[in-house]
DNA sequence: TGTGAAGTTGCTCATTGGGTAAATTTGCCC
DNA sequence: GGGCAAATTTACCCAATGAGCAACTTCACA
């Protein structure tokens, strides 16, 4: 067989992943053609070429097929800044990790994430899955945090850089699919951050 | 018949708002007792002495009604806001609404909200629905912001403050729950705010 | 190439959310 | 008090869902 180099997943893996992917893309096919509401589990399986009983072993509903994309975005970011020089301060690590994956990668981030983002302002069902991603991202990002500024666990500070942090990129990606004219979404993001800087009054 | 004075609200909203807390007190029982999973719709409006058709006019499934605690928690918190003197700065003004609220209540806010903190930590479902129910608060708060600092609509400032303080509150919650020894929720509320204010690094 | 593990599928069932229409309760005017 | 209109509850219903189970297929590894 011709073996890939390195650490090719293995073909089981590869299959996974890619049924996943697939279901993913269906369900926002269907989602942006039809409205969410329309849309049944076993018409996104159908159209991925699964059962619907498979459906359910990779997703617990349709809007985590159709978040998945949200999460896979959120777990690259936590990773870029897992492997970002031990040295830096956490929210300049932060900030660093975010130009790496968005500024560098042109305009448009990806283009089903503007769409994807307007389903979540439209669907408040969507919106509680993607909520409920970004509370989960923000305990581990916070661990991560705690680790690297070397304080004691149970701290509030990481805590409140990982929610203050994500959700500056929440906002930034809301107030980028509404803005008129638009704007790339890393000035946006930027403003975002350093206005989270600024104290409040 | 012995009307009550004032703005007595008659009794058929009365009454719905009595189904409306009896279910929402049946929920929390209910999962309290036996966790989330093994209620179901149809023994909560038992408990509560509704039929099952009935709790569905109330609420889209047993997370809004386990919610509805929060949900009301929100709204006093944001109408507290809204009804500060409008000379107070935003930042200011949330602040003194929350103090008004909480510092003032004594030691224990609630009873009950520290079992749905709990649940909460416990059960992702609820998660997504408490984030969502926190990301519409955002919005209306967002909104008496702007008007009160008198930004142009669509400014990014209101929306960051709004998040801010409401993500702050949700923090200063789950630490609270988490915290031991056990320090009184304004304490660590208070902590958090502060946080806010200076500036990451 | 064989053997066990992992993944898929069809079947099934309890639960759910919501449409509809009948029955009941409340508000209000006489 | 009586009666009518509007609001609310309820019973009945159905499509959709999530998940357990057992048979079947595919993959990994020796």
């Amino acid at each position: 067989m011709v073996s890939a180099v390195g650490t090719m997943p293995g073909l089981r893996e590869r299959k996974k992943a890619a049924t996943r992917q697939a279901l993913h893309e269906a369900a926002m096919r269907l989602a942006v053609e039809h409205g969410l509401e329309q849309v049944t589990v076993e018409a996104i399986a159908d159209l991925a070429g699964v059962s619907r009983r498979t459906f359910s072993n990779y997703f617990a509903g349709k809007e985590d097929a159709l978040l998945y994309g949200d999460e896979e975005r959120l777990r690259t970011l936590v990773d870029a800044f897992a492997v970002r020089p031990p040295d830096e301060p956490s929210w300049t690590a932060l900030r660093h990790a975010f130009d790496d994956l968005y500024s560098r990668l042109g305009r448009s981030p990806d283009p089903e994430w503007a769409q994807r983002v307007r389903l979540v302002k439209k669907h408040p069902s969507l919106l509680g899955r993607q909520m409920a991603n970004y509370a989960t991202t923000e305990q581990r990002l916070a661990e991560l945090i705690g680790q690297r500024d070397g304080t004691s666990p149970g701290s509030t500070r990481p805590r409140i850089m990982a929610a203050a942090f994500l959700h500056g990129i929440r906002i930034a990606s809301t107030l980028w699919v509404e803005e008129q004219p638009p704007r790339p979404f890393e000035e946006i993001a930027h403003e975002v951050m350093d206005e989270l800087a600024r104290p409040f009054h």
